[in-house]
DNA sequence: TTTT
DNA sequence: TTTT
């Protein structure tokens, strides 16, 4: 019986990307990510807000396009799973992080958004979350719209 | 600027799933898929509940999982994207159909809840679902960090 | 045993948002999204792109929120669950339309991305998407455990 | 401009959950849940497998439902979203623990999956999560499927 | 450390 | 009918 493990945040880089090798030589990257909730507190009627941030790991592909296209501040769309990582501080106490290990990544800012040497037109990280997911892509049927005959 | 189309489905099959083949030879296979809500009525109190019914396509691996391992009652969990396809009836009515292009795909039920001849520990989905995000999965253990106190 | 129906989109609005009422003076909003795929033609090399249409219905606070904020090519993130709906064309034919029921609503584009009149420094839907869940959310910082080394 | 922190899991308790109250009087639940993913060695061509453990906590209404239909191996779906909380150890070290806070539960597993006080055919889970929704809910179209005409 |  |  199956089980799922599946994490999906919008939001802002915090820094830029650091980047380096694994070992075997894959790229990985890392970055943090902040997504911020706000409501309005019952008893006041004050807005409040609070902010998360999530560490996001990367490898190979993605890892790749991060380092090239983003940058602090960048709005993107992270698709991962969580994973509990142990390590041990210089103090010698175990401690345990949580980082999302990406599987999804989409630029969602404008131009702002995104590091200067992007290409104009077609930014790779579309092209390559698509490969990404390409041996499951299906040859899409070809299809037209025509509305006149739709409610709405 | 990156677009996301995504459906997440927890349902039971209809009926067992049709497998044919592609002019290319890749397997697909169908299915319909019942999903239920049920809330209660404000007017009346009385719980009411109406089930929607979803058109799955699955292509070659996720296909003959489909074929091999379900059938009519199984509970699955499926991740895809709509696609809506045009096809004109005997009628020569033109009428559109939005289907789900499976691109993840776990059983969920008990040992009912699959055919029979499903292996007994480590049904294939699983194996499979995790080869279709293959590309994506990094060594979890051959990574680690050298920073200092704090690892990132 | 429950099931499961969720869509969750990223697109743009093909026109402006549509708003009418209910029978019983619901605020109700229609408008159509546009998601796009690009990949990689595996035969020619070519980059080819499929764009798909999605229709949103939207209620109550969300359809107010949409039609206040919203216009022709904003970008939006969009979630909600499937939904079909027959309907019968003046030719008498019967007809089945897909349509995603909207749950929750969030402006993505920049300032160009959404209506003249949208404030300036906190949008609207950002709060409102925060009420829609507002019951199930918890006051932050008002719990706190009393366990010992480690808190589970 | 919006943000999203989304967690999804499908997965097994650990344990019975603990059910407490907070200061004034909402009820909190907690419970690990553990997602388990399967992969092929690339090298050895070995089955591998790696099970991540995720803190789970749920406030008032699914608090409750946890406290009474959820038990030790229990399958469940949650959705939530990521928070990480600050405590400090008996021995004075500061750490930090990444939590779910749920705001949809669903039942997933079989009759041996659920507390034995359950009810026969409707779970309070799936009633209670449509209850969440509920302000979001619009009156469900009457739909009938008429199979025949369509192709597949 | 982000963003509105 | 959108957008890059």
């Amino acid at each position: 019986m199956s089980t799922l493990n599946k994490v999906t945040l919008i939001g802002y880089l915090g820094r830029d990307p650091e980047t380096r090798s694994t070992a075997n030589g894959d790229a990985v990257a890392h970055f943090t990510l902040a997504t911020t909730e706000t409501w309005k507190d019952k008893a006041t009627g004050e807005k409040r807000e609070a902010t998360e941030w999530h560490r996001v790991v990367l490898y190979r592909k993605l890892a790749e396009i991060a380092g090239q296209y983003l940058k602090k501040g960048s709005l993107v769309y992270v698709e991962g799973r969580l994973q509990t990582r142990k390590w041990t501080g210089k103090d010698d106490v175990e401690r345990y992080v949580v980082e999302i290990i990406a599987d999804d990544l989409r630029m969602l800012g404008g131009r702002n958004s995104h590091a200067e040497d992007a290409p104009e037109h077609k930014p790779e990280a579309e092209q390559s979350s698509a490969i990404t997911r390409k041996s499951a892509r299906p040859q899409p049927a070809e299809f037209e719209f025509e509305d006149d005959a739709i409610p709405f």
